[in-house]
DNA sequence: ACCTGAACACCGTTCAAGT
DNA sequence: ACCTGAACACCGTTCAAGT
């Protein structure tokens, strides 16, 4: 009597798979960063050889790509068009605060997500992922009732935006952190500041000014600040007028 | 009668030097892209071993930085608060116009010039090519009569959708050329755009839309687009009222 | 079909040795 | 002071050989 067989059975539950192995790429970068990932480490968490992994994965792109593509698709699984339905309640503009903090929490998570994204965006543009970023955005600007003449300037301002000012949050913090365990933020952009107001006054008074009156600021505020801004140019006026 | 000599004469013409280094890694750049600056191409071109150049830069980091460094002070040579004077004619948003066309055109030129600079802003926020890329924009956001307490974000959305904007462009340069020598810009944009339409409905009507209505058009004038949006949103009025 | 692991062609960096 | 070039430790990728 042998145990109920399926058609295709498991082997064993750590047999290598496409999916295991991105899932595993993703913690290597979030650990020892996009330098940190090689094939030789990548192969030795898996337990296996460095050959074995391009029997799923087609190389070291691709394997970058599929983990970009994994970070980012779960980060928009509960954006909009998600359980509040479409449109979901408070309008686009809410809609994309929400997307956009999507984003920005997984770039937090995950540092090397910000420049991977923006690798994806310029040098695939027809790829998975590029294209669910801006369709995602991109409806919502069509929501905004925008002119279709502005629907692709309105969406690429936003996008970029988005990713730059996600991925220098993500640093700062990385950087923060690495000035020691129990200095925080706030001791980082002090840091900061400082060096700042040592500058000369006659090549950089707009930098000093910026220091003078503090770089501390709540970060998440600050960004959805930056996308009410764009919003408003993009509308041509308030938000949520 | 030795001929007149200097306190430091010149050796030899081809001697190396930093700026000589600097100079041929911008043209390997150019030429080969990113993964085409070595240490031993570079060394072939300065016709010396690739342990010389070490007498002159600390590694490649801070090679990718010079090289960065030198793109963009060129770039922005000619800027605002050049020949024209502070302020210059048509105002501050004309300034930003030229700022920006400045950016582009070296991106352009030096399509790794896009994530170098990216990863300046992010990685060395108060290196010397971060801090005169946000004091030249900056500088321009206050001559807008922006509230001081807008200052950073406005800066902030104009740098970045600056940097991936002309990024975008220069990702899509470089593929329209890599189509063929005789296709040009439209030819790659008809392609694009057909993938597009071939997308399903009910996922990418957004993208479809794009497709729909032609991604034929002028870069700069579409670029410069984006920063009049921004810029409205910024000042709460058309750039030029 | 899937995995192994040695081998290949590269790379950044170092450093004793030269001039 | 400045340069040489071999050597080291690493990397992505391939591939004959196994199961």
């Amino acid at each position: 009597m042998t145990p109920p067989t399926r058609k295709k059975p498991e082997r064993r539950t750590d047999a290598l798979s496409r999916e295991r192995i991105v899932e595993a790429a993703v913690d290597l970068l979030d650990q020892a960063g996009e330098s940190g990932l090689t094939f030789r480490a990548l192969s030795e968490r898996l337990a296996t050889g460095p050959g074995a992994i391009y029997w799923h994965v087609a190389g070291k792109g691709e394997l970058l790509a599929a983990a970009t593509e994994h970070a980012v698709t779960t980060a928009l699984a509960d954006g909009p068009d998600g359980p509040g339905g479409p449109g979901g309640p408070g309008g686009p503009a809410r809609e994309i605060h929400a997307v956009a903090l999507g984003l920005f929490d997984a770039v937090e998570a995950h540092p090397w997500l910000a420049d991977q994204l923006a690798a994806q965006l310029s040098h695939q543009p027809s790829g998975p992922v590029a294209l669910r970023v801006l369709e995602t955005i991109g409806r919502q600007v069509y929501a905004l009732d925008v002119p279709a003449s502005s629907w692709f300037t309105a969406t690429s301002a936003l996008v970029h935006y988005i990713l730059g000012a996600a991925g220098q949050n993500a640093a700062n913090r990385m950087r923060a952190r690495s000035l020691g365990p129990e200095a925080d933020r706030s001791a980082y952009f002090d840091t900061v500041a400082q060096s700042w107001k040592e500058l000369s006054p006659e090549d950089y008074p707009f930098i000093r000014a910026l220091a003078d009156q503090g770089l501390e600021h709540d970060d998440r505020v600050q960004f959805l600040a930056g996308i009410d801004l764009i919003i408003a140019g993009v509308t041509g006026s308030l938000p949520f007028s």
